[in-house]
DNA sequence: TCAATACTCAAGTTTCCGCTTGACTAATTC
DNA sequence: GAATTAGTCAAGCGGAAACTTGAGTATTGA
């Protein structure tokens, strides 16, 4: 841990988590439908081409990222979204969205004028960019 | 409106590619490096441990995933994150964030009286309540 | 009680992803 | 006009991820 990037890499792990578990389409589809109510694992897995132990490992990860929860009463296991489980993945896409146009303006400020009015991160005198 | 939803389903490919894209760590710390400025891509791969090589292979994945948007003068690629790069990343998820507190509260409802309100997709007679 | 249902577990396979190395091109510097 | 800098290309390696099969375990319905 000698790099201050290393950790900061390190930070991001939770919401790379859900972006991980997101970027699967058949965990996105799985997603999509339980949005439109609990279901059990078998029934989510009907659809799809796919055995029923490819469905209950999607539903592992999706659980583990936090997104999903589940609820065995007898041999039935439901599936359920959980509550608040995108409130960590919205808050970093409005974040960053913020920052994307923040850097817009500021593209605009350097473009009418062609200095750099500040350079918090990168000196951009001595430095081989 | 319920047509939206429809619509939503078939149309979430280009989503899955951004969440794959921002699903590797190294990628997300490189897009959360843009967000600062516009950077160079050996001045992007500085602070890794990693091979240039590898950090253009990044910067390509961002840039099919719509997220940056790159500019090469003489030999310099100029890298900065794409305006409205993360619009449809936005709308995704704060749909799915509405979707799971309107469940929410269908699921207050069920609880107060045993019925269910609507049944849209599949008539709730097999499996889930 | 017997059989079907709904998973669960433990392998194994195959495909994809991240990363490297080495060679190469094209600008820039000295 | 050599040497350095910045990036690209092609091939390959190792490990993770997705999916399968073939078991086994409760639970439930007939």
């Amino acid at each position: 841990m000698s790099s201050q990037i290393l950790k900061s890499v390190l930070d991001y792990q939770p919401v790379a988590t859900i972006f991980r578990a997101l970027a699967d389409p058949t965990r996105q589809a799985l997603v999509e439908r339980l949005s439109r109510g609990p279901a059990a694992v078998s029934a989510l897995a009907e659809p799809f081409a796919m055995s029923l132990t490819a469905i209950g490992q999607h539903i592992v990860v999706l659980e583990e990222a936090g997104l999903v929860q589940t609820q065995k009463i007898g041999r039935v296991r439901t599936c359920s979204l959980k509550p608040g489980g995108f409130d960590a993945l919205e808050q970093w896409v409005s974040t960053h969205r913020l920052l994307v146009e923040r850097q817009l303006d500021r593209l605009g400020a350097v473009l009418d004028a062609t200095y750099s009015p500040e350079a918090p991160d990168s000196p951009g005198k001595d430095e081989h960019q």
